[in-house]
DNA sequence: CGAATAAATTGAATCGTTTCAATTAAGTTC
DNA sequence: GAACTTAATTGAAACGATTCAATTTATTCG
């Protein structure tokens, strides 16, 4: 049936321990015979059984992902970074996607338990890490992602929110823009509660007279047609209050571009927009998207080498935060304010 | 440390087996037996070790999904209905994203072998199956996604790919237009020559006299990007010589969109514009995009369900193909030929 | 050349389950 | 109550790797 460790230290004419250790020590084989046996390897087309190292050794190299929203090409690229870092590193992720439920959080995790994954990285969808607790006590790693880590034995990776907020604020300043609408989710995302920090923070250093005025309007889901909803109903009786709108993400930044386009409003002439997450599709929408863009990518493979690390060194492990920084992407939704709109 | 059957098996006084049959035959344990049993594993917190479990028996209850792009909404929907699937029937699904690199696909196949996956669920990058014999001779049920399972002894699910491109070419034949361009990718990709066949069938089936005119241009990258720089170019000197555009995906329609509007040309009043995939972003797009609908979450869950029904009863299984029907979506991007066009 | 040291190799024991032939206990039937 | 059937229970033998103390082989040095 299937070919084992036994059927290639005869092929090679050596001992199973041998065969062990081209694999798990190979320096400290003969050269000759570290070759003879990558042949007989080869040959059969040996692949040591997980389950039987697993076993022996207690190490699984399976790690868990758990994200809240898979269609979110934010959470699509940081897949790809978790991905790579953990294939280079020879483990394996089981990917979940919670779909924003806590009743399927639970779930994953009992399922990554009863796997025995040696670590679980992941976006909670909820604010509180009770569940989280359980995992850690016992004994797995635990990585947040794109979170902080409050008062939890844990490493996390995340992106200086505040610093985004204020970047995307600036820039509006920067083109004249002294009448901004902020059009974001709850407070309760962590994210958006310190974005909206940040810029709030930026208003505050500058000099009374030149603050500009600050509009909050929020969305239930940010989503595309959640944004064109909450902004078609600002719209409907009142005049342009605002000359520049900050979205919370992207989707919202495009629902609001729509909205704003039907109602005969040019962006960037009348209205400037700025999103957040540069997606893939910001560069190529009809209106290319000035955005703050977020290192994906290296956000999942930071978080995933965090992990690994904590794995393979669980007794002596410290465990940190990876702080990454936002940048502004400047593209055709964000112009200075013209005349027209400054004098409404 | 942690504990093991035998701790439960002394604590209850009972055997090994005893506590094995507990968990895998309980009817055949006395109810008396089963209750002290069960009493001790919840006292002890037991968990059944997943490897041992998997050495000996052989299940590891686990399956690989394999894709070429999970950025592609069309994976990531895919993705989400085999994962909805397995997670009802208690298997747990290892994502791999090979980028369409069969190096990567290789590589990740090793890794499934490794995991000793029971089913591997795949859209191959290469269009030869090689590799892919080699799983299934190790006794790994295989199930093609996406893709037919020829010369292959495999499950696989698709869509007909030929209806697909015979209602694209029907929805613009019946708005008038008789000089339509196809824009897609290389021959090579299965789909691409699927659909190709089935506009050409649909076309042959009309009256001589009324038959439309097709004009193909091929794409490398089926992206927004590769679609722009092509069209681009075939537009160059040239004037219009067609009133619509079959697009090999949704995103090479939005490629095209774009160029076109930068070209001066209105969509859908000069030119009508659809996609293929019907992703999400097409409704949202600012053209909103005729498209044809493939059943992406179901193409996935029905992959998972026959992979698990393989698994499950590993002798005698039949495979078998489902295939899924296309529909097409109308929306803004396409309308009737205007008069100016097609005086053109 | 022989002793001492270092480098390679060996193989039995082990990890925690499942499996199944063998054993024991309980229940039926005449 | 003996003979037979059926139901429960037992425990040793796998599954396929890693580990490590013991052994063999190669190298160095006086």
């Amino acid at each position: 049936m299937s070919v084992s460790i036994r059927d290639v230290a005869q092929k090679a004419g050596v001992s199973l321990g041998t065969v062990s250790n081209v694999f798990n020590r190979p320096d400290a084989v003969a050269p000759s015979t570290l070759k003879k046996v990558q042949k007989a390897v080869a040959d059969l087309g040996f692949v040591p059984n997980a389950s039987a190292r697993t076993l022996r050794a207690g190490k699984t190299r399976v790690l868990g992902l758990v994200v809240p929203d898979i269609s979110n090409p934010f959470f699509t690229d940081l897949s790809k970074g978790v991905n790579d870092a953990v294939l280079a590193a020879g483990y394996v992720v089981i990917l979940c996607n919670t779909d924003e439920s806590s009743e399927k959080e639970d779930k994953y995790l009992d399922v990554l338990v009863a796997q025995n994954v040696q670590g679980v990285l992941i976006t909670p969808a909820r604010d509180s890490y009770s569940n989280l607790k359980a995992i850690a006590d016992r004994g797995i790693g635990l990585t947040l992602v794109d979170r902080s880590a409050i008062g939890l034995e844990a490493c996390s990776v995340g992106v200086d929110d505040a610093q985004g907020g204020a970047l995307a604020l600036q820039h509006l300043y920067e083109l004249g823009h002294r009448d901004i609408m902020l059009l974001t989710g709850a407070t309760n995302i962590p994210q958006v509660a310190e974005r909206e920090k940040g810029i709030k923070a930026a208003i505050a250093d500058m000099p009374a007279s030149k603050r500009p005025h600050l509009t909050t309007v929020r969305v239930d889901a940010m989503s595309t047609y959640g944004a064109q909803e909450v902004l078609e109903k600002y719209l409907k009786d009142k005049k342009l209050d605002f000359t520049a709108i900050i979205c919370g993400n992207d989707l919202v930044a495009l629902g609001a571009i729509r909205t704003l386009r039907a109602k005969g409003y040019d962006v960037p002439a009348d209205v400037s927009v700025i999103g957040y997450d540069d997606i893939d599709f910001a560069q190529s929408a009809t209106v290319p998207l000035t955005s703050i863009a977020q290192p994906k990518y290296q956000l999942g493979f930071a978080a995933a080498e965090l992990a690994i690390a904590e794995c393979e060194n669980p007794g002596k492990h410290t465990h940190q935060r990876i702080e990454f920084q936002p940048q502004l992407i400047v593209r055709g939704s964000t112009g200075p304010v013209s005349k027209k709109s400054k004098g409404a």
